[in-house]
DNA sequence: CTGTTTACCTGGGGGC
DNA sequence: TGCCCCCAGGTAAACA
């Protein structure tokens, strides 16, 4: 579900609801959610501060006072916002935050269960993110830096999109919409790219990811933003779930393939 | 080392 | 209705 528009929107959203919240209490509904100890985390939040909310690709950051980092990855299915305080959890809602003098509290769904939360002092957030092997942010990341680790690598260039060793924050949804638009075939290989080519490649990344931010996301089944909303983006698609539609530029049907293991859609014709 | 496949989960949709 | 199979926005571990 959420690639680098839709946590954004989340991220931002939250940044509206619960910053300077006090959490007075923490409910865990599904054990494995939590990496390391369950108990530990409940026990180690509670009582803090909201301080700000972040993000790093697909990543979410919540930053508590007494340097504490709660770190989440939503990965497929999952979903992060904000309830009426008295509503009952349903049977996909795996964690809770309730706060103090506050009408709604946080809550975490998550159908397929991939998601994770994990707790981190503020101090290890540099060396987490090196740990991780995360690559610079698709919005942030400078463009000599791109193309370097792109053409270091010899694969699929939609592989390397997807790669968040080499950019933070694409995913299957973006990276075929990106591809479409810039007319580049989702299996040129990535060391065959030139310099003009990777520069215009990671101005187009950019475009494309900003202009979802502004339609706040795409929205196939489950993702919806702190708010429980819809996003928009998934109206203006051009490629991507688009199979047998004529491509806007030349009328060709969109073909579906598979690419690194993915469900695929381009332009035989415009990108090739 | 590099690149590719599989496992993790649940639910929806199509074919029969 | 029901069963079986395939598919799904992501990532890391296992494999070749």
């Amino acid at each position: 579900m959420p690639e680098l528009p839709e946590v954004e929107t989340i991220v931002r959203g939250l940044n509206k609801q619960v910053i300077n919240c006090f959490i007075t209490e923490v409910k865990i509904y599904y054990k494995n959610l939590i990496i390391s100890n369950c108990k530990q985390f409940e026990k180690e939040i509670k009582n803090r501060q909201i301080i700000k909310i972040s993000r790093h690709g697909k990543y979410i950051f919540i930053h508590l006072s007494k340097d504490k980092i709660i770190v989440i990855h939503l990965r497929m299915t999952g979903q992060l916002f904000t309830k009426e305080k008295n509503e009952k959890p349903d049977k996909h809602t795996h964690l809770e935050l309730v706060f103090k003098r506050k009408k709604i509290k946080v809550i975490y769904r998550d159908i397929r269960k991939f998601g994770r939360f994990e707790l981190i002092s503020s101090n290890d957030y540099d060396q987490y993110l090196f740990n991780k092997n995360l690559a610079s942010d698709a919005l942030v990341i400078k463009p000599n830096d791109f193309y370097q680790k792109v053409v270091k690598k010899k694969k699929a260039i939609k592989a390397v999109l997807l790669d968040q060793h080499i950019i933070a924050g694409i995913g299957n949804i973006y990276a075929d919409e990106i591809l479409f638009r810039e007319k580049i075939s989702p299996v040129f290989l990535s060391s065959d790219l030139t310099k003009i080519q990777g520069y215009s490649l990671l101005k187009r990344i950019k475009k494309v990811l900003n202009n979802a931010i502004l339609k706040k996301g795409t929205t196939f089944s489950d993702y919806v933003n702190s708010y429980g909303e819809k996003g928009q983006f998934q109206l203006v698609l051009q490629a991507y779930k688009q199979e047998g539609k004529p491509c806007v530029f030349c009328k060709t049907p969109i073909v579906r393939s598979k690419v690194a293991g993915r469900s695929t859609f381009f332009c035989p014709e415009c990108q090739k």
